[in-house]
DNA sequence: GCCAACGTTGGC
DNA sequence: GCCAACGTTGGC
């Protein structure tokens, strides 16, 4: 199993938000960039993912689970993007900051330090390992 | 609110 | 196909 990362502004798409929507989950949609989507284009069902809250909180805040693997994105006419479905499985007992992260030398190379502008990004299982850990998860 | 970084666009 | 200009993103 392969594990992700997934951005959200709290203001478009919360945490909260997708913890309402329970087992039915929701549509990933909106990412419009290429190198996103080809990563989601390589998760598989049942894969798990990181979710980051970026603005004020900047901060991992929950683990999601991929439940449809990438098809259209019906908010992008065309057929050029696509989104996965995504369910929430369970809050951080703590959340893990950005800071939290940068000042963790193991976590360094992780694209959320170095490219922050990718929407969608893959984690090691060794950064995930850790972030799990600093966010209160055996 | 500012600014640096990055992706995209369009002229040549 | 290159590269300058521009818009967007996200951290500070």
């Amino acid at each position: 199993m392969r594990h992700w990362l997934f951005k959200s502004e709290p203001d478009t798409w919360s945490w909260d938000q997708q913890c309402a929507r329970g087992a039915l989950g929701e549509e990933w949609v909106g990412v419009r960039n290429y190198q996103a989507r080809n990563l989601m284009r390589a998760m598989a069902v049942g894969d798990l993912g990181f979710f980051y809250h970026t603005q004020s909180d900047k901060a991992v805040v929950g683990i999601v689970e991929i439940m449809a693997p990438a098809h259209p994105d019906s908010t992008a006419p065309g057929g050029v993007w696509d989104c996965v479905d995504l369910r929430a499985v369970r809050a951080l007992p703590r959340p893990v900051t950005l800071a939290a992260i940068k000042a963790c030398a193991e976590l360094a190379d992780m694209p959320l330090v170095k490219s922050p502008r990718l929407s969608v990004q893959p984690v090691t299982d060794v950064q995930w390992a850790i972030i799990c850990k600093m966010g209160g998860l055996d």
